[in-house]
DNA sequence: CATATATTATACCCTCAGTACAAAAAATGC
DNA sequence: GCATTTTTTGTACTGAGGGTATAATATATG
């Protein structure tokens, strides 16, 4: 990536974590960064691309340290599991994730909303394997319950902790503390049995499902019927279907293993359609 | 309140449900009420505005209806509180204020922002206090830290079941789960004497205290000061000041009991400046 | 019937996201 | 060093949305 185009990211996320998202105002990002609106939009096709540009890079990032904790170590060993909370609290603070998070999901922007929620749903997911790494396949009836519960309280215990000690706050006493808490659950609800949600819920619910969703099948398939459309009786209209073709039967397969084969093909039809026009169509890949 | 201007309000609060505060234009709202612009900012002066009457109203009926299922009823029964929490349940689906709420608070308005989140810590003394009632002055030094945990463990097991059984959800098979879980973290916190925040913590956050805060007296002593100025050397002055030092020292005392001769006199006031004007100083009235 | 109040239509202002495009600047290839 | 391509810039524009101003009209009220 360019020097110039991450020097515009920074200055943008530096923006959002001080102002919030709605209230920087490209023309903010612009004089910030030094840069002029045309560039600007060479760069990123909208505001909330932008934004979901800043998040992938934290994501990946934070996803890449936590789970490089665990190299070599063992899984089921809950203080590493603490370690890798703290990790977690350390980039949220350190990056002022979670409000900027919690400010996209009403944004009345779909796509941006879904790879929000899709994230939360992939950390919730993540906390149900840890559980089953730690707590052994006799609790996985209650593992999803207290993934939900775990992370619910480890988030407003944070928050009042911070709004209380606000500079003298400190994170790993919470994370000990819920923690804690969490060892309760898991007990209580091994002995009494009770179950609210069943585990099997999180495959219905991870983003590489949306694949059973109907009306991701229904909207994917018209998505390419109509670019089907466009390009018939084209210059090499045969070609272009058949990469639609290609596109539709790949992303409707249950496991999708030619995620860079679908890339190119994709690329290869924004040169032909121009981005705009393929940009709902991208939005299915992720 | 006017006929007309009570549609206008059931109107807006279904079209927010429907669509989010932000994606509801105030045109909208005036072709599903049919009305005109300027009778809209006669009735209301901004749609902020609107959006915390919607909330007031609500809020208040909620509050009532909660309160009287405890008239002559035990408080400490805790069968009762379970009633409590399926009303609010209740009242919350109906009027689907969750999402309201979380959206307003990234909404770039401090007024309405400091109303939500005053709202949301009288939710959680509620809760604090209720838990006083049913577990006993013993437990005093964990009630907050479970009414923190309670509440987060409610609401996320809330959204999670609906995001599960959608249609078919069952919001009371929730109330009593969660519950339970409340009884088992209230035990196991009075067994190991672990305290994450002490409850005091509670009078510092509570509205009632902005009292205490600096920049609080400040902001009034000034927004009085200006107000006067503006009455200086006008009809009836003397009678304007009163009424603002009146008001001024009412709202610096610790506890305000003369609630009602505060807000005649501010109505009063209203009538000679306008309520453009007094906006600012009723915001100190909650 | 006259006066006060509420309502409407219309024309504004401002901010902000995003587009269009030609001119200028910078990079690239030969 | 020069020609071509790509990037960047400036400027002007569109359209949506919140909010204001006001004169004309309708509706109450005494």
């Amino acid at each position: 990536m360019n020097d110039r185009k991450q020097h515009v990211i920074n200055t943008a996320h530096q923006l959002f974590v001080e102002k919030g998202f709605q209230a920087t105002s490209i023309q903010d990002i612009l004089d910030y960064s030094s840069i002029s609106k045309g560039t600007f939009y060479n760069y990123f096709s909208s505001k909330n691309e932008l934004l979901m540009g800043i998040f992938k890079e934290i994501q990946k990032k934070f996803e890449q340290e936590r789970n490089e904790l665990l190299i070599g170590k063992d899984p089921s060993d809950i203080e590493l599991f603490i370690k890798q909370m703290e990790l977690q609290v350390k980039t949220n603070r350190a990056s002022n994730l979670i409000p900027l998070y919690e400010e996209v999901l009403f944004l009345n922007d779909s796509e941006l909303k879904k790879f929000i929620s899709d994230f939360q749903l992939r950390m919730l997911r993540w906390v149900y394997e840890r559980f089953h790494d730690i707590f052994g396949e006799s609790m996985k009836p209650y593992l999803l319950d207290v993934a939900i519960m775990f992370t619910a309280i480890f988030h407003h215990n944070l928050k009042y902790e911070r709004m209380a000690n606000s500079l003298k706050s400190n994170p790993e006493r919470v994370v000990r503390y819920s923690v804690n808490r969490l060892l309760t659950l898991m007990k209580n609800v091994g002995e009494t049995g009770e179950q609210l949600l069943p585990p099997e819920l999180l495959d219905d619910w991870s983003p590489s499902c949306h694949k059973k969703d109907k009306t991701y099948q229904e909207k994917l398939t018209l998505e390419i019927m109509s670019l089907k459309k466009e390009s018939m009786n084209k210059e090499d209209s045969e070609k272009y279907i058949e990469l639609l073709d290609f596109i539709l039967e790949e992303l409707l397969q249950p496991s999708n293993k030619r995620q860079f084969v679908v890339e190119s093909a994709l690329t290869t039809l924004e040169d032909h359609f121009g981005k705009s026009k393929l940009q709902h169509l991208r939005s299915y890949l992720n």
